[in-house]
DNA sequence: TTATTATATGATTGTATAACTATTCAGTAA
DNA sequence: TTACTGAATAGTTATACAATCATATAATAA
């Protein structure tokens, strides 16, 4: 069991940072992504079969995922292979998709 | 304990819902709001004082917040009472930081 | 009544960015 | 080499929205 930090006022970059985090979570078609490869990794040609937006749309939003650390990206070949990088993203999913049900 | 649900797949409305709420979290200037009101809810006023940026700013971010349901809003004379109506929220900000600590 | 304080809202502007089309790059095979 | 497939990127457009200024509403007090 982890030691209970008290919250420490959090400032400046750092809320730029968790902002971010949040930001690139706050959009539908992200989301879809992120259920298409919570599974296991997939290529992009997966995900965009899976998700149902062009090519150039997908990759996009898969750039700014494996830049933000949410993704991880593996080349293999020709394909590239998209994964979840931490659990952590598909929790918080969860967590805010209770709060809404209620 | 409650019963771990296997994760069924989210689509349309309720991602966009998810997505919304991930949204309004994803800007720094209402995660210092947020914090603000962590501890107990504020006067508008207050968290003008302890966010540095225009009533006008704060009362809207504040309103929107509200609308979701991320925040709690009552009047007591001439004051407006803003707090959090859920400690998950402060929760996932948590996670969030952790996670990019590392 | 008028004045003052607390909050909300309307109108505007600037910026960020999602989606699209076309193109380019990289890897493999003929 | 050329052809084909998978993925990334450049350029454009349209939309969302944060911030600002000015104004309006509400509650209290003089």
């Amino acid at each position: 069991m982890s030691k209970r930090i008290p919250a420490r006022r959090l400032q400046g970059r750092e809320l730029e940072q968790i902002a971010t985090h949040f930001r690139l979570l706050g959009e539908p078609m992200r989301l879809k992504i992120l259920q298409a490869v919570c599974g296991e990794s997939r290529t992009v040609n997966d995900i965009v079969s899976a998700v149902g937006a062009t090519q150039a749309n997908v990759s996009k939003h898969l750039s700014l995922l494996a830049a933000a650390g949410i993704l991880t990206r593996k080349k293999e070949g020709q394909c590239v292979y998209y994964g979840l990088s931490d659990p952590l993203t598909l929790k918080l999913c969860e967590l805010v998709h209770a709060q809404l049900v209620g």
